[in-house]
DNA sequence: TTGCTCCTCACGTCACGTGAGGTGGC
DNA sequence: TTGCTCCTCACGTCACGTGAGGTGGC
């Protein structure tokens, strides 16, 4: 075995910039527990928990409860699927910095208003308030879907060798999404069945068996009329694009729906 | 008068993509209350409420405590005013983005040299988890300043006819320096000496009559030792430049520094 | 010895969320 | 009338933070 640097609870909190009354409570919740003590009883952490630290921070980051990620996150120790949660970690944050990139451009366009018509668009301002919050809190499938749909895709994910993985994926399919709408691609085009093909396998690999959740998934949250008023489009998208590019793909392919 | 649109609560809600209770709560502790009520006694938002829920969220998002808003937020409701504030917006949700960029830069930096080493560098994935934590709450001049100073600043912050004035030149000098840092300039130089006599005016409004905090704010905090240490440099780009900067500054001119 | 970090335990706090039981408005 | 939104009140919860009183290690 070669040397492993061991780090105190001050030293670990300092260099992920967290305080050490937050790793002391992961200990006693047992999230993160130290890989062991010193003589006088100090908690002492090694490469092991520091991999799981970054682990769980990042699935907080998108929104999990503790709870959650405590009972159901798998250690990763490899250096292989560490690199794909870096991967995943990867995409997320550039989802999220495009979703801030919107949020500027909209605050442009309402300064740009202002100055032109000198009166406040309230209906921008709360769009802005909207966005930010969004960008805010990422785990916007999260806020999307209604509860009991994301805990069976909660569920899912962690059924795989890697959540974030999962996630990644519906994160990676929603951004070629916004894409294809705003390119203003025909869903009823080659391009827009490809992606109908993904986005049915996608649902129906998280649905399973269950032809409920099925049909919920495949409406994206069936109930989108109570879906925040997004920046832009993202509502629309959902409906216009997902919406005409599965029907066409349910009706080639002879798919039977559950009714 | 012109007509006003109102909005109950439900609406408001969606419109800035936050929940009913949420609104309610701010209702309760006087944070936003609604302008006015139904005849059934339905909660009614108007534009004066919108822009100062929108205000408000701005300021939570840099780390304020909701009472602290509550007690100090003015109204701005001129359009000069709200363009102010989102200008500031701007500026900050701009620093966000880089800040999350360099998380993004660091992660391709570890996933290539685990890549070529096939070992995980353990102190790269702490300096993610640091990076990634400072760009999702951006408050970081309250994280990086200690407590006591921070409440001075906030408390002058307040005292102007916009906090978000404040709280952007703040900004505005941290991402100056950090260029200048990167880029290699000399703080000894025209450049780094204009950066200086920025700095120290901006030091000196802060402190005002107050000599204990104008010793800990020129040296950005005084314990810079425990700061924590972040993805790249901050840390290093005071201590280097803003100390080698200002003492060169405090010479030429000829500042009396209380000991 | 001094200063700093760390320990546990009990309690506090911040920003909401969750029902329960009822009313309002198209 | 039905379905939906909204009301208040009391209580719950999540993720920590705050002392108090003490020990450990260079």
């Amino acid at each position: 075995m070669r040397e492993e640097p061991l780090y105190t609870v001050g030293e670990l909190a300092k260099k992920c910039g967290v305080s050490v009354r937050t790793l002391q409570f992961y200990d006693r919740i047992g999230l993160v527990s130290p890989g062991g003590r010193s003589e006088g009883g100090r908690r002492l952490y090694g490469r092991r928990e520091i991999i799981r630290l970054h682990q769980a921070f990042f699935l907080k980051s998108l929104g999990f409860p503790l709870e959650e990620i405590r009972d159901k996150l798998m250690p990763a120790e490899t250096a292989a699927s560490l690199m794909e949660t870096l991967k995943r970690q990867e995409e997320t944050l550039n989802g999220q910095i495009r979703y801030l990139q919107d949020a500027v451009a909209l605050i442009r366009q309402t300064t740009a208003e202002i100055e032109r018509s000198g009166d406040i668009p309230l209906s921008s301002l709360m769009a802005i308030t909207s966005a930010v919050q969004l960008g805010h809190s990422y785990a916007f499938v999260l806020k999307y879907f209604k509860k009991d749909d994301v805990e069976k895709m909660v569920g899912h994910a962690f059924e795989q060798e890697n959540p974030f993985t999962v996630m990644g994926d519906w994160q990676a399919m929603i951004d070629r999404l916004m894409e294809l709408h705003r390119g203003g691609v025909d869903p009823e085009s080659a391009e827009g069945q490809e992606f109908a093909a993904q986005w049915w396998n996608m649902v129906a690999s998280i649905s399973g068996e269950n032809p409920d959740f099925l049909k919920s998934a495949l409406s994206a949250g069936e109930d989108i009329e109570n879906w925040p008023d997004d920046a832009d489009g993202f509502k629309v998208a959902i409906r216009d694009f997902v919406g005409k590019a599965i029907e066409k793909y349910i009706r080639d392919h002879g798919i039977q729906l559950p009714e």
